[in-house]
DNA sequence: ATATATTTTTAGACTAATCTAAATTTAGTT
DNA sequence: AACTAAATTTAGATTAGTCTAAAAATATAT
């Protein structure tokens, strides 16, 4: 049974909806996230659950079944590839690849991924730090935390970001913070938890909503 | 307005059937390439009227406006440049290419196709010889005959071909005919209208409706 | 010129994906 | 335990794209 590209999207959205939490995930959140009204979603759900993609439980939840998971999984690795080729071989920046990547992620064709994928020389992470699945939908997880739960006057390596939008690293672009950069934290204020940073010789000063969305871990 | 996947093959459809005549296109005939009922083409014509993409006279047949036309040549552009993205650095072969280059050919991002035509060095033509519309829509036309229109011992060299189905493709690569090849017509059977070249020392006896899908110009 | 065949359009129905509004279920609060 | 608020599902409608069957227009042949 063929998956549409709207089936793709849902089963993208419950996937990383359940990254954040164990608990099945509700009707309303998969609506904001796919940007439809509950009711469509709840459309949508039934159909997922025939194809034996989700397990639905009436006005409890979903979660993915195996078969669903894969899936979800194999369009997150097309996704992030073409994040990485859009970024090293197309002179795209990390704010600008997402919405290209939205589209070709639903092209369907096994030998286009795998020869992209020994075109990029396999690529472990895409340009916004995150792990690329690989063919048999293993996700590699690197121990992180984020830049709020770093501790006073230790060096970090910057190692991802959570949000993705293009506002947010147009912000990092400002202050030079990249994947690979080396981030101390010089000092915390109580007061709001912003932070006093020093990144490529400079000092910037940080409030607690920029911070939780920068990944880091500790430089060795 | 923004226009669908399925009325960019519509466009694409009458667009090709525009190259082979010079009359308007009937009904028929885009049901024929598109696969579908004519009645399914009657409403889609009616669609694309409607946005002045093709001027429609019932019971007439349709003609491209210049918009359509415009947007028609933009599709088999972007069709086009990704073929050879994937023969040149994907390591496709030129029979497997089509379907994949169906998907891409709908991916908007006028950056990712400007970026593409640069990184493959501005291509002139794709894998089968065919012509790459430049980015004002214009292409560049190259006269050129079918092998079965060829001089009896005169060499020519293959510049493209006219049927990419897969079958065809791994004919010519049995035979080690592609873009490029030197050919020498030998002898022509009145009879049957069969021909023998010689092609890289070896002589191949080929039926015509082999050579009248095989564009050549003389080599000078 | 009339009958027949072909082509094209219209009418009505179906599926996928969406919506609004109403009904139902669950959760929270006295 | 009963009531209210929030979340979820159902009912019914809409749009894009498709189909079959029937009607209308055009082309062909006697
Ligand atoms: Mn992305
Ligand atoms: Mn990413
Ligand atoms: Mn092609
Ligand atoms: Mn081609």
């Amino acid at each position: 049974m063929l998956i549409t590209l709207t089936e793709e999207n849902y089963l993208k959205a419950i996937y990383h909806l359940g990254q954040k939490s164990d608990k099945e995930i509700s009707t309303n959140a998969i609506a904001e996230k796919i940007e439809a009204k509950a009711s469509s979603v709840t459309d949508m759900l039934k159909k997922l659950a025939d194809k034996k993609l989700i397990s639905y439980r009436k006005y409890k939840g979903v979660t993915l079944t195996e078969k669903g998971r894969l899936t979800a999984v194999d369009i997150i690795r097309k996704h992030r590839l073409w994040e990485v080729f859009l970024v090293d071989k197309l002179n795209f920046s990390w704010d600008e690849v997402h919405e290209v990547a939205e589209q070709l992620e639903h092209i369907k064709s096994p030998k286009l991924i795998n020869e992209l994928d020994a075109y990029l020389d396999f690529p472990t992470h895409d340009p916004h730090g995150d792990p690329i699945p690989d063919k048999n939908g293993q996700i590699q997880r690197t121990d992180k935390i984020t830049l709020s739960q770093a501790v006073i006057n230790q060096t970090y390596i910057c190692v991802g970001v959570i949000d993705s939008s293009s506002d947010f690293l147009k912000y990092l672009d400002k202050y030079n913070i990249g994947i690979g950069s080396e981030i101390t934290v010089l000092e915390r204020e109580e007061f709001d938890q912003s932070i006093t940073i020093e990144i490529k010789g400079k000092t910037v000063v940080m409030s607690k909503i920029i911070s939780t969305n920068i990944y880091v871990k500790k430089n060795i």
